[in-house]
Parts: structure tokens; C-alpha cells; sequence
DNA sequence: TAGATTGTTAATCGATTAACAATC
DNA sequence: TAGATTGTTAATCGATTAACAATC
């Protein structure tokens, strides 16, 4: 029936979730066509991208508003909630581990890893600090199969390797490495500062 | 001669810069084909993706190391030091401003501006923070046409509105709204709660 | 020289856009 | 009904890959 849905559908979905939240209206219905008004793309893409959520349109009125964002949400899985882990409690992670937004998508930090011994033991956002030493067994208590690396570049695969170990299935990345994983493992890399410099070259 | 460089090569010549830094070594060549192996890319692409740096590659030797690295830090203007503001001094902001990654890029954040009383005065990771009713003036001072934002989502559009005002030409967002701005600014976005969901949903 | 590697031109693949029939 | 809008099939566009001549 549907193929499955290609990476930049995907990365679309949260950016039309986002949009109709916005709106703050859960009543009434919006077109295919107002949504890529507001947000610069073409209808047929809007079209294209909610068919592969559970969302149906009725032709002439559109989407119904609440409707489409429940179908984005349940396609995303927003409604159940995903334990993850997060390693690295530096600025960074402590800014993400203390962030709200990940609940909107259903996911939830519920541990932290630093191999600083000071900084273990804490709580922050809600999360205990733990040791290196306490990533399987948590991992495993927590059932969590995400995670966040936020440690320094040089740790970062050593880091990785562990977590795979531990059977983590997929990593958001934020050292600036390539980080090798056996095959169905999957990676996200977000690296601010490149991102910055890509902008700055288009200056 | 050469055609403007398209988004997806712009993106991977960090990655790139990245692992020959990280191999340590400035003398010596390496080849497209052992790059493409090391970060699972095909060799072409390499190939394509450095032609539209100043780098150029011997037949048969490859390229040599440190001139590869020097002509994609060119290309990427990592020599300049191009001055930087960043909006919101929250946890994630904070944490911006005190990293040190952008440095390599020849971006430095010159200053912060927050809306809140009790955050402005302070210094972090070098940077003042003002309140934004200074943001014409230093951005005029500093010379800033790049700006980071980390504030609330229901603000975002209005200081971005400001910054444009302010002769902003690129704007790194880390809100998750899609920002409305002219033509000749550019955008980037990064939602690392999205991130993280597609993450999830994949699982 | 022979062989490895570059740089470039042609082919393929996938994503976006255009066209349009279905339908409310 | 007429017209707006969906969902889908075909066309286009751009990026990646394959093929290959140039060359060190």
C-alpha cells in the first residue's frame, strides 16, 4: 500500500505539528493549501507527507484541525512515552535534560550519565546523575532504547560503543564525530557549530 | 566556472574537516576513496563535494592532508572571525555561550541579550548579557550579522522581527516555529526535540 | 610503463512539482 | 449544480552514482 515514508517527509512532520498547535484551534478544518501558504512549501508536499499519517482530508473542506494533529501525534508516536537516556551532563545535556519539549513527542529523559564523579549523584531536570559504571543496569531497569550523546568529541564512540551494548537502537548525536554503529542502529548528528558556520559561509 | 554549491555538499564539508582533524596528521595524503569508506559515503561524492573548495587532488596520491584541511576551512571562511549575537540566555543558551566549538569556525559570540532583569549584567563564557532594548546598539557596535535564538517559541518571531530590523542577515533557530523573515535572510532551524522524535518514531 | 586516483560527463535514482480525475 | 479540495499518476528537477578519459 503506502511505501515507507522518506527521511524528509518525516523531518516535515513535526514543522506541520508545530504550525497547527499554533494555531491553537482544535475545531474547524484547514486546506492542504493554507498549510503550505504559512509555511513556504508546496500543497501537493503537505498533501504527499499527511498522507502517510493515518490523517484523511475530505475534499472541498480539507483537514479537520484536531483531527490532523492527533494523526501526526499518533504517527509519530507521541501518546506513548519512550524512556531515554542521556549521557554527557555538561552544559548542554544539564539545558536538555532540564528542556520540556520532549514530552510533547511522547519521549521522556529518565536518566542521566556523567564520568565526572562530581557532577554524579545529582538531579537535574528531574534526573538522577549516575556513573558510567550504572549504564547497564539502569539502561536495562529503564528499558530505555534511545539516547543522547552529549559528551566531548574524543568520548564519543567510546560512549556509543557502550550504549550499543547495552542495546540502545538509536542515538542522537551532538559531538562533532561520525559515529560508527552496527547496522540497525540508527544515528541523528546534530552539530551546532557547524550549523552556525554553514550560515556564515552563505553571508 | 563552478556552480553555487547545493545545501546537502555545504553540510557534509564540516563532517569531513571533522575526521581529517581527527586523524592527527597534516602531512601525508589521503584519498577520496579512503574517505568515502571511513564515513560510509561513495567516493564520488567526496570527490564533487571537494572540487567546490579551493582543494585540489593529485592523480594517483590523493589529496594531501593539511592543505585539504586549510582549503575546506577556506571555503568555509574559518579564518575570519566573524561576530555573533545570541538571543535568550536560558539553560540552552548558556550552554551555547559557553561552548567553544564555534571557534573553529571563526565565529565568536560577541554578546547575549535576554528580556529577563535578572539575567542581563551577568557574563558568560565571555559574553555580556544585555537587555534587548541594547540590541540595536551593539549589533551596530559589534558589527554582528549572525544571530543564534534560544528563546520560547511564542517570542521567537517577534526578536526575530527585531534582529532583521537590526541588519541581521542569518539567524541559527532553535525555537520550534518556522520564523517568517525577508527575502536575503537566511534561516536555519534546529528543533532537537523533533530530532529526537524522529529518532523514536523509527524505532 | 602500469596502475591508482582524480575530475568530469552521462546515467540513475529519488524527491518535488504539475496535471487531473474523483468527490464532497 | 458548480467549485474547491483531495489523492494519485505522470513529468520534472536535482542529487547521487556509474563510467571513463586524463594524469601523475
Amino acid at each position: 500500500m503506502h511505501r515507507e515514508i522518506p527521511v524528509t517527509s518525516l523531518q516535515r512532520l513535526p514543522v506541520y505539528l508545530n504550525y497547527l498547535k499554533s494555531l491553537g484551534r482544535t475545531d474547524g478544518n484547514i486546506s492542504s493549501g493554507a498549510i503550505a501558504r504559512a509555511l513556504g512549501m508546496g500543497e501537493v508536499l503537505v498533501r504527499k507527507d499527511l498522507a502517510y499519517t493515518p490523517a484523511h482530508g475530505r475534499a472541498r473542506t480539507g483537514y479537520n484541525c484536531g483531527e490532523l494533529i492527533a494523526a501526526i501525534e499518533e504517527y509519530l508516536g507521541c501518546n506513548r512515552v519512550l524512556p531515554a537516556v542521556l549521557f554527557g551532563a555538561g552544559a548542554l545535556g544539564r539545558a536538555l535534560l532540564s528542556y520540556g519539549g520532549f514530552k510533547n513527542y511522547g519521549i521522556e529523559l529518565v536518566a542521566a550519565f556523567d564520568c565526572c564523579e562530581e557532577k554524579t549523584g545529582a538531579t537535574v531536570g528531574g534526573c538522577t546523575v549516575y556513573p558510567y559504571a550504572a549504564a547497564r543496569e539502569v539502561i536495562g531497569r529503564t528499558g530505555a532504547r534511545l539516547a543522547v550523546i552529549c559528551v566531548p568529541a574524543d568520548v564519543a564512540q567510546e560512549v556509543c560503543d557502550t550504549l550499543v551494548e547495552c542495546g540502545i537502537a538509536a542515538v542522537l548525536n551532538f559531538a562533532p564525530v561520525l559515529l560508527k554503529v552496527p547496522e540497525g542502529v540508527n544515528v541523528r548528528n546534530i552539530d551546532m557549530a557547524a550549523n552556525l558556520a554553514i550560515l556564515a559561509s552563505q553571508i
